[in-house]
DNA sequence: GTCTATAATTTGATAGAC
DNA sequence: GTCTATCAAATTATAGAC
């Protein structure tokens, strides 16, 4: 594989991940993505066989870059509120660098379970979320937090990062920000929930 | 119209509904919808004339469902602390019962802005937001809870309530739960949602 | 490797019989 | 009001020239 041919793969995959992420499976077109890479329908299939090929890698790739920094960061050995303010700063830092990600993901999670399962096996859980409790429960023990599970903060800390950014038309649209206000209210946000949570979980 | 075309009517709606609902506006297909009602696609045509014209029913209808009755509680004379109980049991218990709800409507909302910021227009946001934004700070005047604005309050119940069902599929998958688990967790998570904010906020 | 042209399929929509 | 049959448009995919 030569250097122009390396070019155009990078830029076909460049649109269809901007196509996909926008427009969803269904929604997607090749002749966009063939427009948008700059070249033809027929260039595509050449480089990626079919639509439903072509998907399939991009979603892998935005699935890891869903979950591929935050898995190291919760393994980590950071202590408890500092690793939670670090993953409040990575979830708000990647959606505000990829707006599309989250809903993609979780969208095309909920309207096509059966392409896409496979991917949850690639993350070792068990390990994650049991170290995370133990770190947890160590702090319960020495009284500096209430009782809760790694599950439910996770959840939690996702909830408020993730959250307005899968509602941001509707919050853009009910508070009457612009684009620029709501992603200045999203890095505010970060002191904002990190506050919210620490206030939650402190005994 | 009688007996008989109301019934044909709604049963177009009701599958209309769940197609669009679960596969989306790019994804739902004429076909289906009539196959669920028990029809062909000539008689869904006949009664709602094209599929844009039958989405946007169905949108300005989920749309409403989404915010009707929360709207009514948010401007109730509740006091706060009961009424943050509400807003979490009325979240919580709708998108039990209407499992594709919050994913329909933001996601089409993000996917085709253009039809529906009409419907925004309906919810008189000011003084929704206005009101409690009052009732918020009479609490902080008497010192019963932390300084917060309206808007991020209600972000944060919104989120915590929300979106566990928006990434259902994910939690799932990653937490090894079926449905019947899923829906035990989302039911403890009333109490769990609820403790948690009102830590949070509590001075 | 990239293009043009076209096939094959899917799907929204309509005509016309009953 | 409901159906069958069919059209027209959109869209994925392939054949074949260069």
């Amino acid at each position: 594989m030569n250097k122009k041919d390396k070019d155009t793969e990078q830029l076909i995959l460049q649109a269809a991940q901007k196509v996909f992420t926008e427009k969803g499976l269904a929604g997607a077109r090749m002749q966009d993505i063939a427009d948008k890479a700059g070249f033809n329908k027929a260039l595509v299939h050449y480089y990626f066989t079919s639509k439903a090929k072509l998907f399939e890698l991009i979603f892998e790739q935005e699935f890891k870059a869903f979950f591929f920094d935050l898995v190291g960061i919760v393994s980590s050995d950071l202590p408890l509120f500092e690793k939670i303010e670090r993953i409040i700063e990575h979830d708000i830092d990647k959606m505000t660098k990829f707006p599309g990600l989250p809903n993609f993901v979780l969208n095309e999670i909920s309207r096509n379970p059966e392409v896409i399962l496979k991917q949850f096996k690639k993350i070792p859980v068990e390990n994650v979320l049991g170290g995370f409790q133990k770190q947890i429960n160590s702090e319960i023990k020495k009284g500096t937090i209430r009782k809760i599970s790694s599950e439910q903060l996770l959840i939690n800390i996702q909830s408020l990062c993730i959250f307005p950014f899968l509602a941001r038309p509707m919050i853009k649209g009910l508070m009457r920000m612009d684009e620029k206000a709501f992603l200045a209210m999203m890095q505010k946000r970060k002191s904002t929930v990190l506050e919210f949570i620490l206030g939650a979980i402190k005994a």
